[in-house]
DNA sequence: TAGTAGATTGATAATGATTATCATTATTAG
DNA sequence: CTAATAATGATAATCATTATCAATCTACTA
């Protein structure tokens, strides 16, 4: 029910688009202190997930989740629920062309080790669940 | 210098080897308890990295670093450096066709709603690091 | 074989990011 | 203006991970 945005979260919302760096929510709040003094660091955790939940900015990597560890070492790839967090193995190779990668890593600069790709979406659990809340409320 | 797995060390590989949902570490930490119960949390810790280290097992999501925000809500890849953590944006789009997306997917079993693309590898700076620590050993 | 240097281990404390609490302050409705 | 409600921020709590460090184990030597 966040309709729109106050000062607070028009700064922060400034400082994350302004910065071409992915930064963290702490040097999200560092640089927005210098412009709203008195704000404080729940208020930035609060302001950064609400503007994640609007789409206007994005998240990456999970911090409410620990690191994961995969037996499989062979490459592949992973579907990751964008509501409950779960981490899934894709049962089949999204293919990508070889050319692609490497011109991809050379325009980065990164000397290309191996890559992955992400799916994100809701796990059938979700699906069901959020349909079942939907109706519910009617 | 870890040549041989110890019967820690192996307890440990056979827990994530045999888990097909990418366990925590302490998950894996609860699991290796029942073969192992002298074991404490910190070895669990050490042995998984350096298990990752040696390229027996992989870890998924990073710990070490905290969530990161991105204002550039188009859909974008990016390239992730092994060593540093560096997080940055491909200036290029790595095509991939719909189609194998939308399978993908489905064989996951989950409703898309987007996607990424992560190379992994070494960026600029790290690349020179490591070759003039190479060469000073000599 | 006993002794010892060095590596490994695990209990526990420390750290760092994120979240929960809650009293205070701002906003809105009447 | 007043009461109800929502937003805020200081601070405590939580949780995953890492650091410490004394105890234990493991070669290796004398
Ligand atoms: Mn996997
Ligand atoms: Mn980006
Ligand atoms: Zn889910
Ligand atoms: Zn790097």
């Amino acid at each position: 029910m966040k309709e729109t945005l106050n000062a607070n979260a028009q700064a922060v919302l400034e400082v994350v688009r302004s910065s071409h760096n992915h930064p963290t929510a702490l040097e999200v709040y560092e640089a927005v202190r210098k412009v709203r003094p008195r704000i404080g660091v729940a208020s930035v955790y609060r302001i950064l997930h609400s503007l994640a939940q609007q789409g206007l900015i994005r998240e990456l990597g999970r911090s409410d989740e620990a690191c994961r560890y995969d037996g499989h070492i062979e490459r592949h790839d992973h579907a990751i629920c964008t509501a409950c967090g779960a981490l899934l193995d894709l049962p089949v190779e999204v293919r990508l062309s070889e050319e692609a990668l490497r011109s991809a890593a050379q325009a980065a600069g990164i000397e290309l080790h191996s890559h992955e790709v992400r799916l994100y979406g809701l796990c059938t659990a979700c699906r069901q669940r959020l349909q079942q809340a939907e109706s519910a409320e009617g």
